[in-house]
DNA sequence: AATTTTATTGAACATGTGTATAATAAAATT
DNA sequence: AATTTTATTATACACATGTTCAATAAAATT
């Protein structure tokens, strides 16, 4: 038997068109079902047989960005290592790069009317990714907030970087880091 | 003449107490404009006179717990001597506190469906009151992007704990963010 | 207390949501 | 190539959204 149906693969990649391109014009909240169905000429209610929402049509795309970033981040960053023997080469951080990258993608993901449901996906990501790291370091206990508390202090930076329209390179985003991590050390 | 027309007071105290009185069975996300006019017994274009949706109505609760966040952590924190002098009373810290007082509504805050909007009013108050003690460490240029990092890694720590269905107690996690504090001065 | 101002109401309208159904057509299986 | 399976369509429904407008009623002003 088939894995896929052909008949959804070639649905799902006519929404997924629709969207991107209604994106160019649209904030995504301002974005119906009806008018991507439209653009896409697929009916309404097929819409609805693989999505609840929007949201879970453009959450697909949101995966094959986060995969693009778990490759950046696992370039060389080694995590740990870097943090502990405050040797760190901020050419090896590429989060910073991978944002730059796809900033038209984050400006959606940092918009006020965007569900909080992206952020956390991201938090998750850039959270597995340092979780690799810390396994030593701290009790398991408190592991998880620990990273909680790493990851999401990056993405601090982040949306201070959005908010600023990413009017810094990302080599400059990643000087930042490093200079606030060796206030953190030197102090 | 008058400042407020008592009207538009009556109105508005009708409407918040539907929400809340709502929000107590169903998730923010679940509740309509005319679920709520039904409740308070306001026609619906009224609702619409003074909100433009459910989210307007509920970021003025939201703003008046703002008021309380403030009060808490302008108690005794003083962040940059606790951060700097190593000598850091976790009870000085009045944050955990706060969000363990109004663990319902940050149940709401950082649930899954509601827009990315309060998180920020969350961050900028946090951001706000750190960016109070932080002048001095560094350059007008970076100091934006050190408080970004440091709120929002508290935030990061305050979304696990969400997580963990706030298992652990205010006092607990005060330690924790001791503790992590000191890790990072000690290495 | 009478008058002016304006918030609220009720009604209507075009559009979107989410769900359900039978008819159709496209893909998979034999 | 014929048959079976199932995704897609067309249509309909109850309900929500966001806006508009004249009529009303409540508050503010004189």
């Amino acid at each position: 038997m088939k894995e896929i149906d052909l008949r959804i693969v070639k649905t799902k990649g006519a929404l997924q068109e629709a969207l991107l391109s209604m994106l160019k014009d649209k904030p995504l909240h301002m974005i119906s079902v009806t008018a991507i169905c439209r653009e896409a000429k697929i009916n309404r209610g097929t819409f609805y047989m693989h999505y609840g929402k929007v949201e879970d049509l453009f959450e697909e795309y949101f995966k094959e960005i986060m995969k693009d970033l778990t490759d950046s981040y696992m370039e060389p960053y080694k995590h740990v290592q870097i943090l502990l023997s405050n040797e760190l080469d901020p050419s090896t951080i590429r989060i910073f790069h991978h944002v730059e990258k796809y900033k038209k993608f984050y400006r959606i993901i940092f918009s006020k009317y965007v569900p909080m449901a992206y952020y956390y996906l991201l938090f998750d990501q850039v959270n597995q990714l340092l979780n690799q790291d810390i396994d030593e370091k701290h009790h398991a206990e408190n592991k998880n907030m620990f990273s909680a508390y790493q990851a999401n202090a990056i993405l601090g930076m982040i949306i201070e970087w959005h908010r600023e329209d990413f009017q810094k390179t990302a080599t400059e985003m990643n000087n930042l880091f490093v200079e606030i991590l060796n206030f953190h050390f030197r102090k």
